[in-house]
DNA sequence: GGCTTCCGATCGATCGATCGATCGGGCATC
DNA sequence: GATGCCCGATCGATCGATCGATCGGAAGCC
């Protein structure tokens, strides 16, 4: 009797995030996913194809959510703002949806060679937006960094690592968070701070 | 017919550590690791307990390691240059033994409960240091930092990252390396950046 | 030196359990 | 009676781990 809300192939892919992300999906079994979906390993057949291409599914749902996204935020023209709005979504994405972020980010490795490459692709678009972002902001004169590749890299993962320390339930709330990481984002790419912010 | 300077073990160990970073723990096989430490899988437990036991091993070496060398780092008396010092030691660290950390980074899950405690609580000591060193640059007036335990976790989430895309051959040396994310912590935590450098 | 004893090192065979996946059939609803 | 949904039973493969047994050399004794 499923729920007149939810669809019982939604509960799978629900089921199969949030596995996915506690034990990691090596170490998430069939039957575990059965359960947790509320079917026999059997009937779990009837609502996918292989364990991978649920773990793929869940992959590409997230990466071209966030992609899309950023797609719209990138054709901001001011490069302080426009990489302002990047941060904010970034962090909004990793602090409310951190269980697929975090399957995203860290079972890559868990993937067949062509699996791998359709999602390794997604992140690098993803990747080159920010990249376009930054050198941008250098060549209009709005940021000074050394090594535009290095600073790419260090943003994403400092503001990435939000998804495995954030909750709604702690000191900062959601704006707090945002605005922390575009501040320190801002910092770390030699941008002005806006309305003379100083700490 | 063991080498002379490589014993079975340390052997061993080096196939774990490879296998680990590259696979992923549940991902690797018992006698995976057997054929890559060139003995037969029963042997393998001539040399170690049990596979959790291999995967501590693996973590408690290199946490205890980077812990000691912090905890030497830390007594320098100046905020920005113990900053900077830690930077460089941990950058470095994750640069040059990237699947130690990686491992140590990516697998704190797979251990079960009681485990888990012993090397969080490595971890969790290795945090303290870094959070003290940026508590008494706050006070000394050294830094200005929103929240110093935003800032401790973008720190250490940027550095980290090294560990998934830095290669000896690639456009930096591990000393540009170390000298750019030097630069970039600076700036993270508000702190005047040394020789007057502007980039 | 010769003989015995012992042990570290190694392996083939195998354990019970679990893996991901499939099959055929039951039970509804239309 | 066809279609959609579901599951018990089962598949071959592999999992982590253990077993008994073998081999070669070091140590101890005469």
């Amino acid at each position: 009797m499923p729920s007149a809300t939810t669809s019982t192939s939604e509960r799978v892919q629900d089921a199969a995030l949030r596995l996915f992300a506690e034990r990691g999906y090596h170490g998430t079994g069939i039957r575990q996913l059965a359960d947790a979906a509320g079917l026999s390993s059997a009937s779990l057949y009837h609502y996918m194809g292989t364990k991978e291409e649920l773990l793929v599914a869940i992959m590409r749902s997230s990466l071209t959510g966030l992609l899309d996204a950023a797609e719209q935020v990138v054709q901001m023209d001011d490069p302080g703002e426009r990489l302002d709005a990047l941060v904010r979504l970034h962090v909004r994405t990793h602090a409310t949806a951190p269980e697929q972020t975090r399957v995203v980010d860290d079972e890559v490795n868990a993937l067949s060679a062509g699996a791998r490459a359709e999602v390794v692709a997604l992140r690098d678009r993803y990747e080159t937006l920010w990249q376009s972002a930054l050198d941008d902001g250098v060549a209009r004169g709005a940021f000074r960094i050394g090594s535009v590749a290095v600073a790419r890299r260090a943003l994403l993962e400092m503001c990435s690592g939000v998804a495995r320390w954030w909750t709604p339930d702690g000191e900062l709330d959601l704006d707090d968070l945002q605005r922390e990481y575009a501040g320190l984002a801002r910092r770390l790419v030699g941008a002005p701070l806006r309305h003379a912010e100083s700490w």
